[in-house]
DNA sequence: TTTGCACTTGTGTGCGCACACAAGGTGTGT
DNA sequence: ACACACCTTGTGTGCGCACACAAGTGCAAA
């Protein structure tokens, strides 16, 4: 059994007593500020380290004084929508450190409209933030921001969506992949060989799908791939229109008639509930559906067995890891993580309630 | 979308200053210690109330100048098992919370020996801990032993199953009986009928099993009624005997002996990895096997695809959590909730490597 | 020796709050 | 009139730390 953390009460003005100095010239060593001669600034490394001191951040971030004014550069949404989770999740983080002086201020941009985001990332770096937690919903235009941000030396974190060309803090997102590969798992295992299933996109006018979304896609075929599925069954893509109800809708019309043995469909993004109404206009036989994000139509519609697993990420965590990151390096000057990958969480009609539950009351 | 929290910035010498009195009334006011004239009292409250004063949570810390001393009973652990999670749990939160001078000191006990629990129980009464974190595993003698603590004034949260009859602070743990539900349901999907399912139990010599197994079992049971299914599944239940190899081999010999067409199993323990070792000397053919929790052993099982699924119900989460809990009352005296479900997380071999690296990693 | 400069070291103040204590006011009984 | 208790109000100190500033030291040039 590992020992038990002993909560040290070592002080600067104890280690600067043993030392023989004052408070002063300890303070000088731990932060590095030089004016102490060498025999001196050993002997109190040597007490440091050798008593294991821990500064109380408490005392430190009151004496400090300062404020850490965040902005999060995310996606406008309404409420219910997958945003207003991780939107919940940094102003449960912002409500928690408040008393550190941590505030967050919002950037949202339209993430159907290169132009928009193009537009408020100009006004970020004409007046740079302080720090900063920012989805890179488009890739080329996000690298090249995220680039002139640290040429501004703002500290960033990135969330939802990584960029492995850049160097933000770190890193708060599924791994796009993996939940791909479990959704093929999950839908495949136990379908019926031979037939079809539909591999559906929700996409909006003039976009080309998210990163995401294609990530996932990936992830499923590769499971299709190594256990050798390719030949058992018709894969089929099927796009969906976000604005278009009724290009949708013919899309739908057209896959069905064209195939008669559908049994099985995956939206990869969290517009499954959309997907189900225009099925039940197209009055399709029961399919094994999988879709993504506890979105509360989604979560109505697993309850029905509508919908057999959704895969979810717990949106608030990565908000609020995001806010706790940037104060970790921030104030308390601790190590991070790059890349932190949020599990990839299957519900089900059981287990839902839980989850939401858990996830909701960790915002109070 | 919800408007931004302001953080104020709002101090009690700002109060005071507008109510025209001295800080320290303003103080009284806000501890409700009296000696104030209702006159300035009113005026007090009305700002207060007006401008949403927030206490700087950090500055009251450090004035407070008291420690929060807490004490963990709970079972004695080796390294891997798994008290060992909850415990990190523990630790994680006590390192965060150590510049608030909250320290944890821990008084185990045997969770398969009543007398040690009695032992135990009684020298933390003979001298009362500031407050606690408790798991009741032993049902009896923990109301006893929670009422006692309760009229010595301990604040006490428990942790991993709950007790309805006390009135601990909070309460930290999964719905057994929802996990056996959703078991069941994973676990007979897609299983053929008429084939026998067995339910295993973990035992010691001279207990008669955990109030969680039983509580998952009866969780289990309660889909097999719900779905009809009573019939369709010969359910045999299998005693399994954590110190005494010989008689777990023997029980499980003389079931499949007795059944044929054994085709999935569920353990309502950890102990999944123990049964499988015992399964593979019988040679039995291919299970459909459910166990539960994340433990190392049977990660590896569930990778190798022994084990269909693992439940799991993230133990450092539950630690974690009982320490802010405390913190939140003791220290910041905000409002807590009685019961806290953990989520009914579903582990494969697809998702289990992330889930047990962000639960690992938010302890660092 | 004196002056000046660079480097080193100590002291004092404030962050926002809790709380001890002193000081002021009012009323009672003698 | 006084002493005294009681209630109300203000002031001062310290929590542990960061940082500004004053003070001290040594050394070389004048």
């Amino acid at each position: 059994m590992p020992e038990t953390i002993k909560n040290t009460k070592l002080r600067i003005k104890d280690i600067a007593r043993m030392a023989g100095v004052s408070t002063g010239t300890v303070d000088r060593v731990i932060h590095d500020r030089g004016h102490v001669c060498d025999e001196k600034r050993e002997k109190i490394e040597a007490i440091i380290k050798q008593l294991a001191y821990q500064p109380n951040l408490v005392a430190r971030s009151l004496a400090l004084n300062k404020d850490l004014s965040i902005v999060a550069f995310i996606p406008r949404f309404e409420a219910g929508e997958y945003w207003s989770y991780i939107h919940a999740g940094i102003e449960k983080a912002c409500k928690e450190m408040a008393s550190y002086r941590v505030s967050v201020k919002y950037v949202f941009f339209n993430q159907y409209d290169k132009n928009s985001f193009e537009q408020e990332a100009a006004g970020l770096l004409a007046d740079p933030p302080v720090a900063m937690i920012f989805a890179p919903v488009f890739i080329d235009e996000s690298v090249d921001f995220a680039k002139k941000m640290e040429k501004k030396k703002v500290p960033y974190v990135l969330i939802d969506s990584d960029l492995e060309q850049v160097k933000g803090l770190t890193y708060y997102g599924q791994h796009s992949h993996k939940s791909g590969y479990q959704v093929a798992k999950l839908l495949l295992d136990g379908l019926p060989e031979k037939t079809t299933v539909l591999l559906a996109h929700s996409l909006r006018r003039g976009t080309q799908g998210s990163n995401q979304a294609t990530n996932r896609e990936k992830g499923f075929m590769a499971y299709v791939e190594e256990q050798g599925l390719r030949d058992k069954y018709n894969l089929v893509r099927l796009d969906l229109h976000a604005d278009n109800r009724e290009e949708s809708l013919s899309n739908i019309h057209r896959v069905f008639k064209q195939y008669a043995n559908i049994s099985g469909a995956v939206i990869f993004s969290s517009r499954v509930h959309r997907m189900l109404v225009y099925l039940k206009e197209v009055k399709c036989g029961k399919l094994k559906i999988i879709g993504y994000d506890e979105l509360e139509p989604n979560v109505v519609a697993l309850k029905n067995k509508e919908v057999a697993y959704l895969i979810a990420q717990r949106p608030e965590m990565q908000g609020y890891l995001c806010v706790k990151d940037l104060c970790k390096e921030l104030i308390f000057k601790q190590k991070l993580h790059r890349v932190n990958y949020i599990p990839v969480d299957i519900l089900t009609a059981e287990n839902v309630d839980e989850y939401i539950q858990f996830n909701h009351r960790l915002n109070e």
